[in-house]
DNA sequence: TTGTATGCGTTATCAC
DNA sequence: GTGATAACGCATACAA
């Protein structure tokens, strides 16, 4: 168990390469550290040289033990299936690559139990600041990091008791567009479908953005259906439901004197998904039960833009997720270089992208 | 640039708690340890309290220079944005919960830059060993990894002249079986549509072991179509070429004698996405140029079962990617641990899902 | 310009 | 049972 591994050979050191070169750690050091100017050219070249034979590469571990710092941050996602986080995480990547920061990304999969063990862990590495898109359970379990203890950047929610800098997206303003585009294209009955939404902030505020926009709206009839992705079968029994109100509604409407064939062609019943997933999951169910024309039944906004967006034609709300990802790298940067300001909050705007699952 | 960072508290060291302890380092140490049983009652709880009160825990970092071994593994990705990748990740993950590992996850981003500064990056870490996804491209910036370098274990494609083990999807079989499928619901032209495969070994697999399935159905029509995804432009032109061909394949149909609306429902052309980045940039080019009904065009099926093939109604050959990724931390493990088998290659069998794109 | 000595936080060796 | 003390690989104050 504590053994050295046997796997591969042991590494050169930088007495190694002392020795080889003849000379003295020190002068290794500064060659590492880039402090040419005061080495004679000799025994620059001897350094060199002995680097070059040993295949040296200094090691980060004992280098982070003896500065103080290791450069290392932490990343920690929530969902990796979700094409979001991979977008945000590109961002991160680049932005610590220009910052010369190495992040360390942990994936929780969703299980509040990793997310607790990752944060623990990025704690027992000294990572010098964490980046979190957080389960939003609860503060507990977040204890380590922000306020008191290491620098912490939150991404797309922020979690309750905790004081940290925040940034996502503008839940008021692209909810507020997306709101008006479907009043616009002529919905007047729209359902807001989210998972539930009373612990995850970005949820919460789109949900009741969506329903303070609404207010503008009188004649359109708006609510709110939770869904939880989680639980298939709870799942395939609310988008039952939701189905049947669908088919109600066009009933309804068939009665107030349109023919059925309007009622058919012309939906006026508009799903608008708080995210890509709810997006997917609502998708797949209308297909597997109406076949590809379920689009003629009913519209589909979505906040998020994934890749099979384009394909299956729904209109959404596209996030900046890169720059999401890279601000918060800059945010934390400050932050691990001492910057004390307050919390701050950066809201990105986000783009709709208008395609055929709202137009009429 | 090199100051210790002033954004956190320093942390409780070992010796910290010593003092609060009232005692040596030493003890503190078995105790961290689980050396229980050679610890006092009454020290133990002191130390105990003392860590508990200090909030203190251990230094990975030091802990690994120390032992020589540091428990960290890293995990290098090509790419994260093909869901494969992402599903194969979970199983490393689990795997590595499970071993005590923890992973340090990279993502080259298709860059052969990234591939090579990762390396590089987790050779300094010192990890124990690497899981890699290779681009597949040259084994020179593969160098300090596999036979005389730290241990390594290749996940979907072997890298020439690097000796490893690798662990992937048995291609030959999965091939075989998708092109039966093929064949046997009556599609007569098969295209084998792959990105630029010489230098990528699963891609060179599985076009070998299409054409040598064909072998076994001379009535069939097949042949290999390459398309670069990379290249938006070169991609376009080349989706315009082969969606012109399916048109002759249509129009030729119809001058044999067919009438013209059995070869609008009834398509005898299939194409055969070698992956699942490649089904999508297929799918969508079709579906902009022909809309939601090109599948009455052309049959699809693709190898990887992303979530979107689903909605899609896409035939694919699953991956056991979760199993793919399990196995290949398992391989590593035994590397690590000083196994000197010569390299072994696992291959793990995909699933056939027939859905409605080759039905007829 | 170059080298010596000390310490980063931990574990291992050896005394007590 | 317990506790000094010496490494691990590196950076740096200080000396030469």
């Amino acid at each position: 168990m504590n053994t050295p591994p046997s796997g591969a050979p042991r590494r050169a050191t930088i007495s190694d390469v002392a020795r080889e070169a003849g000379t003295g750690k020190t002068s290794i050091s500064r060659y590492l550290n880039g402090e040419l100017s005061v080495l004679s050219p000799q025994l620059r070249a001897r350094i060199e040289a002995a680097i070059e034979r040993l295949d040296y590469q200094p090691n980060q571990m004992a280098r982070g033990l003896k500065r103080g710092r290791n450069r290392l941050i932490g990343m920690l996602v929530a969902d990796l299936t979700n094409p979001y986080s991979v977008e945000v995480l590109q961002g991160v990547e680049a932005a610590c690559h220009a910052l010369g920061y190495m992040p360390l990304i942990c994936h929780a999969a969703n299980e509040v139990d990793m997310e607790r063990r990752f944060l623990q862990l990025l704690t027992t590495y000294r990572v010098e600041g964490v980046i979190v898109n957080a389960l939003g359970v609860s503060e507990e379990t977040l204890r380590p990091v922000g306020g008191g203890g290491i620098p912490a950047v939150l991404v797309d929610r922020s979690v309750e008791g905790l004081v940290a800098d925040m940034v996502g997206l503008d839940n008021e303003a692209a909810v507020t567009v997306a709101t008006r585009h479907l009043v616009e294209r002529g919905f007047d009955r729209v359902w807001f479908v989210v998972q539930p939404f009373e612990r995850v902030s970005s949820r919460r505020l789109r949900e009741a953005a969506f329903h303070r926009a609404l207010t503008q709206y009188p004649q359109v009839n708006g609510r709110t259906v939770v869904v939880e992705l989680g639980d298939a079968d709870e799942l395939a029994q609310t988008l039952t439901a939701l189905d049947a109100e669908i088919d109600a509604a066009i009933a309804n409407r068939e009665t107030s004197g349109e023919t059925s064939e309007d009622a058919a062609t012309l939906p006026r019943v508009a799903l608008f998904a708080a995210n890509g997933p709810v997006a997917l999951a609502l998708a797949r169910h209308l297909n597997q039960r109406h076949g590809a024309d379920w689009q003629k039944r009913v519209a589909l906004l979505s906040i998020d833009d994934p890749e099979w967006a384009e394909l299956a034609g729904i209109t959404t709300i596209r996030q900046p997720t890169y720059d999401i990802g890279y601000r918060a790298v800059e945010f934390l940067h400050e932050r691990i270089d001492g910057a004390q300001a307050s919390a701050r909050d950066c809201l990105l705007p986000g783009e709709l992208i208008e395609r055929a699952s709202t137009a009429r």
